[in-house]
DNA sequence: CTTACTGCAAAAAGTTTGCAACAGG
DNA sequence: CCTGTTGCAAACTTTTTGCAGTAAG
């Protein structure tokens, strides 16, 4: 189990290794990230929490930020057909275990950690010879308390 | 087995008991649509083939069809993360088995018409009380022929 | 006839880029 | 210092919208 500042020192690490460098953009971005783990945050989202503690920070860097960290897999890029795309920690524990549930009734997006393609990774390879590097698994529905009205939008549904 | 005829008659029916109505230009971009049910059109690659036999066709009007058929459920939007939204046929042989193979050498997108989730789907709601409608599957990697450089590239790899 | 539908052009929304100034190592 | 990085504004891309005219049923 790693703190946030662990985490971070990784990540930055691997800013480095690459010939990148830490700046207090990339940090605070990084931070939002961390902090923010479950969340799966827009750039647009990003932006504003960033903003919260480093109110000069521009948009297009974010923007910069996400893409060179999505580049080096510290973040996957994802999108949920919303129109916005949205980020997510890839941090070592999460490898593979890309599974969301998504709300059609509240907009919930909630991730499954567990890993249940490893066959069908093995089955590909055999038979389509793909070797597969990730797999993104989502399912659609909605939850049985929602099924009432009663559970409160989180966000636009999908 | 369904002709083209035969499924386009079933979605003009849909559309009828909806209360829409049938216009050329719907039914251009529903032939276009079932005429290449293999590929993954963008909007605006339908755009260009509707416009082969109407000119005088709208991008907009397309982009409302299609928003109208993906309301229907007669198309998948889906996007696999390039920029631009794509349409799938959701006819019923291919219900619930929306998988797909990206490789991220050629870019090339296969679909994968077998269902895998059903257990899956079972636990997810006994165990989050989550009651699934619908689900996606994606595995990026690469292809064995495509590991040395000779395949060539269908899409921008995403 | 009536109301839904269309084409066009303009607007919106999300993201990227060019550039001069700035700052990390 | 030197080169990568930043903020800003402008450009770009994809999609949506307003509106006056058109056509399906």
């Amino acid at each position: 189990m790693m703190s946030i500042l662990d985490e971070m020192g990784t990540a930055n690490r691997q800013l480095i290794v690459m010939g990148y460098k830490i700046t207090r953009q990339r940090e605070a971005t990084l931070r939002v990230l961390f902090e923010n783990e479950a969340e799966h945050l827009s750039a647009e989202e990003i932006f504003m929490l960033v903003k919260k503690n480093n109110p000069d920070i521009g948009l297009a860097t974010v923007y910069r930020t996400l893409d060179l960290l999505n580049e080096l897999d510290i973040v996957e890029k994802i999108n949920f057909g919303d129109g916005v795309a949205r980020f997510d920690l890839r941090s070592k524990d999460h490898e593979h275990m890309h599974h969301h549930l998504l709300c059609s009734e509240c907009g919930q997006v909630k991730e499954i950690k567990e890993d249940w393609l490893q066959e069908m990774e093995v089955r590909l390879e055999k038979e389509f010879g793909f070797k597969v590097s990730d797999h993104r698994l989502e399912f659609t529905g909605r939850y049985h308390k929602c099924a009432n009205k009663s559970c409160k939008k989180v966000r636009k549904a999908v």
